[in-house]
DNA sequence: AGGCGCTTGTGAAGGGGTGCACAAATCGCG
DNA sequence: CGCGATTTGTGCACCCCTTCACAAGCGCCT
């Protein structure tokens, strides 16, 4: 499930600090989650610890990868280098854990042939000549919202099948098709909203503040860590 | 909760095409959401509905801004002016939804005193005196992972209450704070995981694929949106 | 003024995730 | 070889979220 990346990061972590083994509930604090959670997802994949004992590390490091589908290097194709496209060329963290730039595209002439990272630009056009030579497995998509459904469409058109996108648009695709959005006003927008519920309750504690301050509390709860350790 | 702002988006967008009012149903289309699901969200904020009729985009807009707390246009700090931090500098869709961009900080002496956007990159140590002057409200961490826990205690310490965390690690902040993290690496794994899974039960569509590959679908769900409209 | 169609708001059922608590299993030590 | 400490794996209860379905309410047309 979506926490499996988490644990992978931790586990990778822990790997390189020495560890050869770990209990459920090093690893759950490491990933920030509770231990049984952990364990009933780990549960779900098999049997890979040993009890009196703890996990081996490197085993589990291994079949979360392969459940992942991370045996294989994944090649991406980034289409938008604009601003955040130009950031997310660049951003390391995406080698580091077994993805590959393939492909920067962009529809405007005048960014075609600029050279990122060791990698040309090339134009939106070239994308079904491009998604063979690459074997593009998934694309994503950082150009502004007015050209993300084309984009989309254009990417399913030749078969990708797995779309991060990074408009602030809802996509519209054929079934069968895997669309993760991430939309980073959003994340601040929620931010605020805690912020300004945080403030109603400190200003007025004893009447609870208005109506539509006084949300139920676990209304704030969705993906967010709140008071992690100290 | 955390689908009001995608509502909000919505909400603009179908304000500029000039509508005025909005069904339940055309709302949730455009917000990809279930139309039930939607008004049971807007119920939870009071009743803004007309029965037979719909919702008054604009009062709507509005009720959402005040709940999300977007009436006042919050301060942003960010630490970190690396590859990400320079993209989220310069991203104009901040701007554009209620947030402002304080103060950029970053503890690279050589990258202090750069321009980006008509600001200018201040060392982290001031943070105390950029805070007070600024009214910060929220902190975005685009550090790497290894400076990131030490960013988020300064933030802490001058009173930051909310933090956006892009670095892929999890963060110890005492109670009350609240952190949200956003892992562009983790939401490529994720993908990942999804076509891992499409390959394995299309390739062997009679035996189901091996029992590692085989788990509950439902595991695939969480936040993806699949096959929206066609 | 009355009826009809449309839309909201909500009660209830269903499903899934979460966390507790404990049995089963393994290792180390005497 | 046996016992205790430790840790995994999981049954169970709980709670929240989602979804369906329908009653209540509003506007429009006759």
């Amino acid at each position: 499930m979506a926490r499996l990346p988490e644990y992978l990061r931790a586990l990778h972590a822990l790997a390189e600090v020495g560890h050869e083994t770990v209990s459920s509930e090093g690893l759950a604090n490491a990933a920030g989650v509770n231990s049984a959670k952990l364990r009933k997802d780990l549960s779900h994949l098999g049997s890979y610890g040993t009890r009196g004992v703890g996990y081996d590390v490197g085993l589990l490091v291994d079949q979360i990868e392969f459940v992942l589908g991370l045996t294989q290097r994944r090649a991406v194709a980034l289409v938008g280098v604009g601003n955040l496209g130009h950031a997310l060329a660049g951003y390391d963290g995406f080698a580091s854990r077994g993805f590959r730039i393939a492909a920067l595209l962009d529809a405007e002439p005048s960014r075609v042939g600029e050279q990122i990272n060791g990698l040309v630009v090339r134009h939106i056009d070239e994308l079904p000549r491009v998604a063979v030579e690459e074997s593009i497995s998934i694309g994503v998509i950082a150009t502004p919202a007015s050209a993300a459904q084309a984009v989309a469409d254009q990417l399913v058109a030749v078969g990708v099948t797995s779309i991060l996108n990074f408009a602030p648009c809802v996509l519209s695709v054929p079934e069968g098709v895997d669309v993760r959005k991430v939309d980073l006003a959003i994340e601040l927008q929620i931010l605020s909203f805690h912020e300004h519920r945080k403030a109603s309750l400190t200003a007025l504690p004893a009447t609870g503040g208005s109506a539509l301050t006084a949300l139920p509390g676990g209304l704030a709860a969705t993906d967010t860590q709140e008071a992690i350790g100290t």
